[in-house]
RNA sequence: GGGCGGAUAGCUCAGUUGGUAGAGCGCUUCGUUUACACCGAAGAUGCCGGGGGUUCGAGUCCCUCUCCGCCCACCA
């Protein structure tokens, strides 16, 4: 069969891929040789979101290689694909989906609304699939893995246990103490109306302003207000009646709950542990809150005061905290003023009393409502302006004099102070908007003792992260972690394995009544109120019928799940009234962050909880292949959950990974990050349709420099679908002079000086590629690759082979056997690369007795010295004859003589051998001996021989002089450096033997080289 | 406010213990030599961001400055 003069990539790359997964050749284990080695990687889980984008590609595309190379090195390989839940990304997804018909998840149960995510799950998981498969990776498909799979509502097809581990990882977290719930300030993402941790907030500057305004004195008081410079100067003495405050969110004034100062601020001395009156809300009951020191305020900022409003600020929270200051939640769910049918409440009294220092509970505190009736239900911007409004038009903005007051004009003499300022503000990664951080009832990790093993490994070197720059970001986020929020008001997740029942009051005699004593209550605990703020029992239990018989027990009746919190309220009414004869008890409504889950990836895909083979074979797995933007949500937490539940025969943690190869991020053709959400993603299907897989992917790894961004572009591709063109080509040149593949064991007999060399480039070839992958430098490695396969193969050996080749030619049989060598091992180490059309090409050369898939590697080493000079001396030769003819304008088509002034030895040798070629190549057919160089003959530059071309009559002699006037001055300046660092007494001195050596040896190169251009010059001359 | 990365040929970028500045693309000239025009041959192009230091020797190490990019961070 006969070559196809090109590769089609499109129509050979399902069919070959189709023939790896019949072949079962990705399977665990596949070509392991006996004991093997375990090698495993574990896919980065793509959100189930949509599609694969160029970043994928790249990932993946590591991963393969290493697989693939581990795989033909005899390494017992595992890649574990499988895909991610993504909790929130994917609810948006289909929530998005479902506007666009104007539904709602609300529209839908629960369970409906699940069952519609599950779908979306298949579609993406299948989009994916076909994606990492039209790019060649070899997954073990039979192994596939889901974050989720085996939850409650997954359809047929989604079995699985990953559910299992999760849920069993949440219990065990909890008995250990390491999970906690508690009512804390947590970022809440108003559109998603959830809770998100502190990693999915991004931290962006915007334009805002800072208004200022006077909180006045209770009762009128004043007080001497006095203003000083650094020296100490008196700058301003007034007596004021307030006390001014500086905010950029006035609409949270409503529920401060003091005003700090600094402990050391004399200017405010004076009125500490004063009322102050917010200037916001009906007139008749505005609240007091007291002016309290905290070391929080900065006294050269603003003016030294700060309000703190607990359940709207996290600095505010902590001052909140530490002072005892009651925090007022202001806002609904979804970033709206409060707006649930309480009266407004005239605190004034409560407050004073706080000041006094009586408690309340918080769940007391969260049922008032302080917004005033005209604010209710505003969404939180718009209240603000509202309150700036109000504050302004009853005076009591703190104002300055107008830059612009004109006496003759209308313009006002003082303007309110506002400045326009830079401040930086949390949005949701996802949805984009302004996050509110309030106070609700959350689910926490104690991350910090989590991390303490997570660090230690990184450390001490069991796990390696690559490169090493990431260690020390890894190394400060996780010294300085905070809980991790790990619930989220979704539908989509893993519920939260947690049902809550009515609090008993009387339970001091209980068997069980240590558990009760950590809870939380109001002091009305029968009656729970809808506030979520506690006042349940709860038990954390892997299974309902754990939690239902955990209850039953304490109750000593029988008890029924409720759907939903609400539902469980109705019921629990019921049971007051005595309507029903059963306990209600719900679970939590929440699920967990979709990192949690995927924390536990390393193992839940082997099969933990339970104890498979492939767990005790694969984990630790070998390498993790990752980009830097998932270092803490992912590789963090995985190496938290790897080292808290997998041990070693000893007893010790056991990390997830030996290696973390941290790569740089695809960026879009403007150099912008590329992300789902934004919608400015490439698709790669495209690039591969376009260019084919292979080229895309030797590009990629081409590309793939250690720690640094890569923009794709797509001329890059296109150059390296020629290389595969290339490569095709030069192995269609070798079926046509019927060099088949190798069929041989170890190397092909070779005596031939080519073929010897050929063989030693290979093996150099070979080591460097080796060397590459095992220190992750894909791109060495490929580029290694790209020179070897066309600048060494293509360019030369088989043009030098040509002669070889011929009919009758005593080494054709050699050459031909070397020729198929040199073409299966480039196939075989490109195959990593560029797996498809090596297999192509395999697959139609020679016998074979298993695909290149799981063909062996080399390991072989042959150099031959002698043979690589030799060869590149005929090399240079060739090119310097070129060289000559191109710059004197030879026409190609003139075949010229090789004038032969003076040889040595070996030189000699080297001509008469390679003669054929040499004239072939050089398109000098003849070689003569001759005394001296005739006139108009132009010298060649060749070590240890004196040649020339005869270019009398075709030489333009100006042009040759320019070229060796130009060459001249080269040698002379490379000659004067070497003279002057051989000169150099410290050089000859310090410098290492070999150093000094070599550069004696260029020296007395570039002298004769110099010499020789000399003579040419002087013989020129005497044409002239 | 901390931390990290980058500045090398027109463009995109390599350059791993300091020892003759490289690749790809682009550009110029030439080419129907039977593997390949997705090709071949030849060629041009660099104060390796500025300044200082260490060294026999610095793109490479140290200090400093300038300009980009990123990450983290609670200044109202």
């Amino acid at each position: 069969m006969t070559m196809d003069k090109t590769f089609d990539a499109g129509r050979v790359e399902r069919e070959i891929y189709a023939a790896w997964e019949a072949a079962g050749a990705f399977a665990a284990g596949a070509n392991a040789r006996p004991g093997a080695e375990a090698f495993c990687i574990m896919i980065p889980p793509p959100n189930v979101t949509g599609s694969l984008h160029v970043g994928h590609a790249f990932n993946n595309t590591l991963q393969d290689i290493l697989t693939r190379w581990h795989r033909m090195r005899g390494f017992d390989t595992l890649w574990q694909p499988g895909t991610d839940h993504a909790g929130i990304a994917t609810q948006m997804v289909v929530e998005r989906e479902l506007a666009k018909t104007n539904r709602r998840r609300t529209n839908f149960s629960r369970e409906d609304f699940v069952a519609l995510v599950w779908e979306q799950k298949v579609r993406s998981r299948d989009n994916i699939k076909n994606q990492l498969k039209r790019l060649g990776a070899s997954c073990d498909w039979s192994r596939e893995a889901f974050t989720m799979s085996g939850a409650p509502g997954a359809p047929a097809g989604e079995e699985g246990n990953f559910h299992d581990a999760v849920l069993k990882v949440f219990v065990e977290l909890y008995n250990r103490g390491l999970i906690f719930r508690g009512k804390r300030l947590v970022n809440w993402d108003p559109h998603f109306e959830t809770a998100i941790s502190d990693l999915e907030v991004e931290n962006r500057e915007v334009d805002g302003f800072m208004w200022h305004f006077k909180y006045p004195l209770a009762g009128g008081q004043t007080y001497e207000y006095v203003e000083k410079d650094a020296e100490g100067v008196v700058t301003l003495r007034e007596e004021r009646d307030y006390i001014s405050i500086a905010t950029t969110r006035p609409e949270t004034m409503l529920g401060d709950g003091a005003v700090a100062v600094h402990p050391e601020d004399a200017r405010y001395a004076s009125i500490v542990g004063k009322l102050c009156e917010i200037p916001v809300g009906p007139k008749e009951h505005r609240r007091l809150i007291p002016i309290i020191t905290d070391p929080y305020p900065d006294p050269e900022f603003g003016s030294g005061a700060v309000k703190i409003t607990g359940a709207h600020d996290a600095n505010d929270y902590t001052v909140a905290k530490r002072g005892n200051i009651p925090m007022y939640r202001l806002m609904d769910t979804k970033g709206h003023m409060r707006d649930d049918g309480k009266p407004y409440v005239d605190c004034s009294q409560r407050a004073r009393k706080i000041a006094e220092g009586d408690d309340y509970t918080e769940a007391e505190v969260d049922l008032l409502n302080l917004v005033p009736d005209d604010l209710r239900g505003l969404y939180r911007f718009e209240a603000r302006k509202r309150v700036i409004d109000q504050i302004t038009s009853e005076g009591l903005a703190v104002t300055i004099l107008n830059p612009d007051y004109d006496p003759e004009g209308d313009a006002p003499d003082m303007i309110p102070l506002v400045e326009a300022k830079k401040i930086m503000q949390p949005f949701g990664d996802r949805s984009k908007v302004v996050i509110e951080p309030m106070l609700t009832d959350q689910w926490f990790v104690d991350a910090e003792k989590l991390a303490r093993e997570a660090l230690a490994a990184v450390e001490d070197g069991r796990t390696k992260i690559l490169p090493e720059q990431h260690k020390k970001v890894y190394f400060n986020w996780l010294r300085e972690i905070e809980p991790w929020c790990i619930s989220r008001q979704l539908w989509w997740g893993h519920q939260v394995p947690v049902w809550y029942g009515p609090h008993m009051i009387n339970h001091a005699d209980h068997p069980l009544c240590d558990r009760f004593s950590i809870h939380q209550h109001t002091k009305n605990p029968q009656v729970p109120e809808s506030t979520k703020t506690g006042g349940y029992d709860w038990e954390c239990a892997v299974t309902e019928e754990e939690a239902v018989s955990w209850f039953t027990q304490i109750w000593g009746a029988p008890v029924q799940v409720a759907p939903s919190e609400e539902a469980f309220l109705v019921e629990f009414n019921r049971l007051q009234k005595g309507e029903i004869d059963y306990v209600p008890i719900f679970r939590d409504e929440a699920v967990l962050d979709t990192w949690f889950s995927s924390a536990l990836w390393p193992f839940g895909t082997l099969g933990w909880p339970e104890e498979t083979e492939e767990l005790a074979r694969y984990y630790p797995t070998s390498v993790l292949i990752t980009g830097f933007d998932i270092i803490f949500f992912w590789v963090a937490r995985m190496m938290m959950m790897g080292t808290q539940f997998m041990t070693d025969a000893d007893g010790a943690p056991q990390v997830p990974f030996h290696t973390v190869y941290v790569h740089a991020l695809v960026r879009d053709a403007k150099g912008q990050k590329m992300s789902k959400s934004l919608g400015n993603v490439l698709d790669p299907l495209e690039l591969v349709d376009a260019f084919g897989a292979d080229a895309l992917r030797f590009t990629l790894a081409s590309m793939a420099v250690m720690g640094r961004d890569l923009k794709l572009s797509t001329s890059r591709i296109a150059g390296y679908r020629n290389f595969v063109t290339k490569l095709w080509n030069a192995a269609r040149f070798a079926e046509m002079n019927g060099a088949r593949g190798w069929t041989g064991d170890g190397l092909p007999e070779a005596h031939e000086t080519l073929n010897r060399w050929i063989i030693g480039e290979t093996a150099r070839a070979r080591a460097a590629c080796d060397a590459g992958l095992a220190a992750f430098r894909f791109n060495d490695a490929a580029n290694g690759l790209y020179a070897f396969v066309w600048g060494r193969v293509c360019d030369w050996y088989l043009e030098l082979a040509k002669p070889l080749l011929a009919e009758g030619h005593p080494a054709r049989a050699e050459t031909q056997a070397v020729l198929g060598w040199v073409i299966d091992q480039c196939l075989i180490l490109l195959h990593p690369f560029m797996p498809f059309v090596t297999e192509a090409i395999w697959g139609q050369s020679g016998a074979r007795t298993k695909m290149i898939v799981h063909a062996d590697w080399p390991e072989f080493d042959a150099q031959s010295p002698e043979a690589d000079a030799e060869i590149g001396w005929v090399v240079g030769l060739i090119e310097e004859i070129r060289s000559v003819r191109a710059e004197m304008s030879v026409a190609p088509s003139a075949q010229i003589p090789l004038l032969i002034v003076q040889a040595g030895e070996e030189e000699t040798a080297r001509l008469d051998r390679h003669a054929a070629l040499i004239g072939r190549l050089g398109r000098v057919p003849q070689m003569t001996r001759i005394a001296a160089a005739p006139k108009g003959a132009v010298t060649l530059t060749a070590p240890g021989a004196t040649l020339c071309l005869p270019l009398e009559g075709l030489v333009d002699i100006a042009a040759e002089e320019a070229r060796l006037v130009k060459s001249l001055g080269k040698v002379d300046k490379e000659l004067k450096g070497l003279t002057a660092k051989l000169g150099n007494a410290t050089f000859l001195a310090k410098a290492p033997e070999d150093v000094v050596a070599e550069n004696r040896e260029r020296l007395a190169e570039a002298e004769g080289e110099a010499s020789r251009l000399r003579g040419a010059l002087a013989r020129l001359a005497e044409m002239g």
